[in-house]
DNA sequence: ATAGGTGCAAAGTCTTTGCGCTTAA
DNA sequence: TTAAGCGCAAAGACTTTGCACCTAT
């Protein structure tokens, strides 16, 4: 993987934006200071730095994938009033694969969760509203 | 919901097809003794279907959403080889909702997990081929 | 020199939607 | 008769890809 400015600027931009941003939101930012910026740049430079482990891909079912530097394996809530996305602890949730694994037959070889719900603000604001 | 015939084969279609077919493979399945039948109509009736709590959708991310009409709650699995969708039983997974809403302050509706590796078909073959 | 990157625009995949016609109740 | 459904084709959302040019090594 040789140096290339953009992907960089990418890897920056998801880092130091702790929302979990997706390929838009990534080129939204970066967009006013580098108009020559590509989405296209954006998709391949985010896929590949993580399929190189430097970034985390956070598939969205019906929804554009969100990105996430933190490497600690853990897990994702979607707000579903603001579409926030928040972390969420990974030692809550034991590991499934081998009991999954020994009970079926089947050969795992990962796992995807995903919650859904509010996060703090909106579950607080929905209390106080009502 | 007044009755219509493509909703009863549509449903018919998914209740007797165990492999937990797509949208297209629904369309595919009536097409030919179907020709009039629109794959809209099999969009529109199998979210329909799902949101009246007669089948359920299972939605894979960066693939189609598949359909299952098996309604005891239950996990998947997508096999990586041959694409097949397996059933997991749920017992093996714990309540997490409540878990982690309590540790973590959100309000937790639900979530969704969907395993990754390989069925008992191809988990074989591929040892036996080794 | 050359493999890898980039921007752009086109294409791809999956899904939804607008519209005029049809049908169940 | 009228709200719900249908078929068709168009559009939408998200993502990838082909191509000609550029750049790090």
């Amino acid at each position: 993987m040789i140096y290339s400015k953009q992907r960089e600027l990418i890897l920056k931009t998801v880092l130091e934006n702790r929302v979990h941003p997706t390929a838009d939101a990534v080129f939204s930012l970066l967009k006013p200071d580098h108009p020559g910026l590509s989405l296209a740049t954006v998709y391949r430079n985010l896929n590949q730095l993580a399929e190189n482990g430097l970034l985390m891909k956070i598939p969205v079912p019906g929804g554009a994938d969100h990105f996430d530097g933190t490497l600690e394996p853990h897990y994702h809530m979607v707000c579903e009033k603001c579409g926030a996305m928040v972390d969420i602890p990974r030692e809550y949730v034991p590991a499934f694969d081998r009991e999954v694994g020994e009970k079926t037959g089947c050969q795992i070889s990962g796992y995807a969760i995903l919650f859904y719900g509010l996060c703090k603000n909106c579950a607080s604001s929905a209390t106080a509203s009502s």
